[in-house]
DNA sequence: GAAAAATACGAGCGATAACTCACATTCCAA
DNA sequence: TTGGAATGTGAGTTATCGCTCGTATTTTTC
């Protein structure tokens, strides 16, 4: 068989006392990651902010690549469950309020953990993390998709994935480069100003 | 005085044996960042390719990031060359051509070099060219702004400055994302198609 | 409470990379 | 032609990093 790049844990931990230091060991990485950067997140020194050693790091981890993994794999499932609750809310929703609401939840998305989420959003090409944001971008798309093919009758004429595509790239993309790199434009009226044309793009787009 | 960071070469080049030097090592750190990423872009590989011992290199760049930030400014240039023109161009016209004009532009822009500009665009938070960037996209939204500007009677009323932001976010996310990532959308009919929404987006978002 | 299993430790190995420097070669001005 | 300036060389220095492994400690099992 081929060899699989290892990101999993060589030992899962069954006690208290193990879970604990995996635990402590990815958030040692993530506020590392968001401190200092990439570069400088070696495994001793997350070894050392997170109160363990390297050996026991080792335990755990297979190789470096896995402990920034496991922090991607956990900020992705956070906003994972942020956007399919929305989108599963405004599934009965017609276009007028259904959009307003993803667009919400994008910016909700983006602001669990900006500084992490940029730091992430940097480095995931260099890590083997890449299916895993694939992944959720597909989801995502295939979602919205779905919502633009319930509504139709609201719509006009529409090749739905190319739709899909522009509206989903887009909304990401705003909500995303508001949030990280244009911190003025989140005053509480500046990021309603932002919904809204976001949303009037998008519908204005879409009927 | 502050110590600069130095992204200067040390001596410039005089003579054209030297010159000559300077340029391989540039030509050399673009095939090597494309053909085998950053990581595998050592100093020491990069003068072999560029058939130039580590110790001319060092003579003209102080360091690696010194040899990145040369790349990304030259592809910039190219970049911001392109897309000059088209805007210039695009000035006196009308906002259904003006805008299609500058979407095609953009895709042109990023056509020139993929490859280069993906491995550039996925590294450059880790060098010092942030500034180099950003200092393009001021440049893109400002002259952007100033078309609205001068095109305000064909428009509803707006807030320009957001505006400027949404349309300019949105023409790069959605071409770059196309481009670098989905090729199966720059077979012809694909890309006249991606022309076309992306134009009505941004021209239904507008009037 | 003793043996076994799980967990934790951290000095140190091997690899690699950025960068230097003492010396060689080429170019040019006088 | 020649001497100094410009350019080029690459083995070697220094530093860091990922990771191992022999050992120590804690927990569980019986």
């Amino acid at each position: 068989m081929a060899a699989r790049p290892l990101t999993k844990p060589r030992k899962s931990a069954s006690q208290d006392r193990s879970r604990a230091t995996v635990e402590a060991l990815v958030e040692a990485t993530a506020r590392i990651l968001v401190r200092d950067g990439f570069d400088k997140a070696s495994t001793n020194r997350i070894g050392h902010e997170a109160g363990v050693s390297v050996g026991s790091l080792y335990q755990y981890f297979p190789n470096k690549e896995a402990l920034v993994v496991a922090v991607i794999e956990r900020h992705n499932r956070d906003l994972m469950t942020l956007v399919r609750g929305a989108l599963a809310g405004a599934a009965t929703l017609p276009v007028e309020q259904g959009v307003r609401a993803l667009v919400t939840a994008a910016i909700a998305a983006h602001r669990l953990d900006p500084k992490l989420h940029r730091v992430l959003a940097e480095q995931i090409p260099r890590t083997g993390a890449l299916e895993n944001v694939e992944a959720f971008s597909r989801e995502n798309f295939g979602t919205f998709r779905a919502y633009l093919e319930d509504h139709r009758a609201e719509l006009r004429a529409l090749d739905l994935d190319l739709a899909a595509f522009v509206c989903v790239t887009s909304i990401e993309a705003l909500t995303h480069t508001a949030v990280l790199h244009h911190a003025e434009l989140l005053t509480d009226e500046a990021a309603a100003a932002l919904v809204d044309e976001t949303t009037r793009l998008v519908l204005r787009y879409l009927q």
